[in-house]
DNA sequence: CATGAATGAGGTTTCATTCAT
DNA sequence: CATGAATGAAACCTCATTCAT
């Protein structure tokens, strides 16, 4: 399928990787480059003031869009967590992905602390809350699952940063 | 493999089933025939006093733990969500039961909401927050991630309560 | 090649045999299951009256003889002693066999020692000349390189018992 | 394979062979360009004194030796013996270094008629036994079959020219 | 209800070779 | 003189299935 979708015969891909296994290998590698937590949250420009509609925005930043990369991007990575489950080296790979994006959402709320308009309280697990969230509203997006995303999402923000921006976050 | 596990020889599956197709469409009715909401979340006895502490039990109940049936069911279940990508059929089926889900819990929080427990507000997208967060846990489950799994469990139930519940679920 | 011989397609054949490998393996055995030196050289009938022509002319027996099965199985044994010289395991299995050549003609000297008939000086030198001639004599047999064959294998035997059988063995 | 020991890539090896039976068949020619009867035999300083110990030690000095140069050339001898079985060609090309062989050992003896340390009796076919016995050995060798070579080696030369050389030859 | 034997289709890979640069 | 890229053919093997018994 490949082959014919690139205009070559079946063997010519063997001049470009040595197997198939080195072909799916280099095919992670290269879709995942650049799929790194920053991507999707920047959060140099986060300041105290735009903090939670910030990370409002960057949420629904990274939910999947199918006229986007990142939708093929989140396909592919479905697969992936399937042959993880048979072999040993792409466990690993995800894991440290989705080590990443959990440290991305610690650090963010950190951050917040830091800015004092999020309770210093239990971080870790408010922060892989909101990853656990995320994630896995891409996962019903991609499988169209009916929900009204977007307002899942606010309503998971306004959760778990309630303690302390109950009167900001209303609207 | 299946056959050398039954103890017979490939061919006589075919007696039993039409084609691999079918093999695998009746497995899946019998693995999750038995896998509803209700299994896991039996509100009967929930009352106004353990509704909180009944919810949060519940939600583990649903982890998947390795000495459990329920941990295969789970093992399957990601292997059908792979198979539904490609196949409409088993997107459907998919679909339904995660319907269910939501609505299971859903109307759990409706339960509260009688109760007087729970904040009447939003009250489905709060729901389906919980219902991703138990689920994508059950994933981490699966794949070993590292995390505290109960306590991201505990938060969340104490975030998505936190209004009304402030005083009493506090430990 | 053997699927069309056989009047099957090639798929078959991985019924019956495993691998190749198994099909090449079960082969081996198959054929050099009666190759072994007492096919060749019975013994039992052998006499002091009779000894050397009978060492002759079993000799003669073991050559080659395009009409004989004999034959194919020499030719099959030149393959293996091919792939003996890449695999170990074929390399075991050709030094047993040609060992118990080897100790058959030994063990016939022996023999003409205990009738008296064979001086008991170096025997078992002696009987891996007769058993490396015999067995160069098929090689070359095999190869049709020109030759008296008869007269090089009676030479030999002549040539090896020489010291005690001058007189008897003029001809 | 060759390519890289050579230290191009494959395409570069069709600037000097037009094809891989080219390449194998100029390989041929120069690995045996020097593989000559003379080569391991020269009898210029031959005598009538020295006759047999020289014969002697030439035979030994055609044994393989892991050593040297030898010992490959009769590796890739063997190889080519398989080839032969197939293709004509090296058929014809190794009845003549076959040939060659027994001629030269057949003219070493004739020598040794004219010396007077030979008996004429049958000269072609005792020349032909040390010629298959010599091979042979190698071959064993080769194939590191247990066997005392040198001590067979001198038992078949005693054999040979036992008639005329009980005396002279002890040891 | 079971199986031995077989098969078309296709998947992964190797091999010898070609050709434009 | 060398090579990057490609290829038709074929080798080894798996898979889902069939069918006569």
């Amino acid at each position: 399928m490949i082959a014919s979708k690139v205009g070559i015969r079946k063997p010519s891909i063997y001049y470009h990787f040595s197997s198939k296994e080195e072909l799916v290998s280099r095919t992670f590698d290269h879709i995942f480059k650049d799929h790194h937590y920053d991507k999707y949250f920047q959060t140099d420009s986060i300041t105290k003031e735009n903090y939670i509609e910030t990370l409002y925005q960057r949420g629904l930043n990274m939910l999947p869009d199918e006229n986007k990369e990142h939708f093929a991007v989140l396909r592919v990575l479905s697969e992936f967590m399937m042959l993880a489950e048979r072999d040993v080296l792409y466990r690993e790979r995800l894991t440290n992905m989705h080590q990443e994006f959990l440290n991305g959402f610690r650090d963010l709320l950190l951050k917040g602390v830091a800015f004092g308009v999020v309770s210093s309280r239990n971080v870790d697990n408010r922060a892989y809350m909101l990853a656990l969230v995320i994630d896995n509203l891409s996962r019903c997006m991609m499988m169209k699952f009916a929900m009204n995303y977007q307002d899942v999402w606010k309503e998971t923000v306004h959760s778990v940063l309630l303690e302390e921006t109950k009167a900001e976050f209303q609207k």
